[in-house]
DNA sequence: ACCTGAACACCGTTCAAGT
DNA sequence: ACCTGAACACCGTTCAAGT
């Protein structure tokens, strides 16, 4: 029973430690911060070391970007309480951008390949939203129709609210009322106004 | 009459073709592709001259997001037809991100400072879209309240739809009637209906 | 005022060994 | 199988001059 492990668990304690500098050095300076040699020192290995965990530099950070969008899978899935609302979804999504900003600038870069999982680590965490988006569709919540797309609605507003707040896009207005988070409520009750047509 | 110029106009031709340079090295090759070296050699100047202009390579950058946001704002006032509707004006946002991913990435970046009159850039852009977005509320397309909120609101769905398409993040679905512009125009939709109370 | 060439420190990557 | 140290080409930045 206990022979089945999660498949990105299977990773060498240098690789996890690795990915763990790298990810500790972006948070705090940026992605310039992030070099072979400093992800080397932190980690207690030799500054070519991580070549052979990763083909190259790209291949590091699009590791930090799948943690990043399987940790916010966990974080949902591993709640005990209630199944999350979908707004509850996009206020979490809100609250994780603006607290690891540099993770989620990275975590949305273009990729060139499906890199390092990166694909399945992002469908899956899409997964629960639409699950989620369904449910408040059949309590008359939200407007019916497609799940997905009604999903990348919601997780359009949610993602560009934050960007634009990261990004300093978001302050011009006096009344400084255009947080994230108002925004994602705002859209919810229009959207809940236009489903009781 | 004719000795008022516009600011940003005023500009060294050497500057201005070291940001040309700079952006179209961007453009092909993303931002790693930009060093002060090629952009020297592309200008027709050393590799150090970049330093008689701007203070730093991430000043030359910032440059090239003031450029862009300034264009943005030239496109929209230039139309000689009629004013643009907020839905339009979304539309040209998505279709300029889509059209140039590195600039639209580079734009909004984290930058430090109020750098290079890259916040003037901006609000003169955003003031354009909140009068378009006062137009459509009083004809009853979008619901009343605070224009500069409703404003943020749209951008916020239309720079997180192109944000998510440019990263790959909107193709999971397989209908794949998740495009940006199909996200605004949805928008926009739900808006009207919310409208109508 | 604007530009150049040499120089320095640093980084990504490769390679020949080492256990 | 995993790691190290030296080496190479390249880049951002500085500086002493040059016109």
């Amino acid at each position: 029973m206990s022979t089945s492990a999660p498949i990105l668990a299977v990773m060498t304690p240098t690789r996890e430690a690795l990915i763990a500098a790298a990810a500790d050095l972006l948070d705090r300076g940026g992605p310039e911060a992030v070099t072979l040699r400093e992800v080397g020192r932190a980690a207690g290995v030799s500054h070519n070391a991580p070549y052979k965990h990763f083909a190259d530099k790209s291949e590091l950070l699009a590791a930090i970007a799948a943690r990043e969008l399987s940790r916010q899978s966990e974080i949902i899935a591993a709640r005990d309480g209630p199944v999350l609302s979908a707004r509850d979804l996009m206020h979490g999504y809100v609250r994780r951008a603006l607290r690891y900003p540099e993770r989620f600038k990275l975590t949305f870069r273009r990729w060139e390949r499906d890199a390092a999982g990166l694909g399945e680590a992002a469908s899956q965490a899409h997964g629960l939203l639409v699950a989620a988006v369904t449910c408040a569709q059949a309590a008359g919540e939200l407007p019916s129709g497609d799940p997905e797309r009604m999903s990348s609605l919601v997780r359009g507003l949610a993602h560009g609210a934050a960007d634009l707040a990261l990004s300093g896009h978001l302050k011009s207005g006096g009344k400084g009322n255009a947080d994230p988070d108002t925004l994602v409520d705002d859209l919810f009750d229009y959207l809940r106004l236009a489903a009781a047509k």
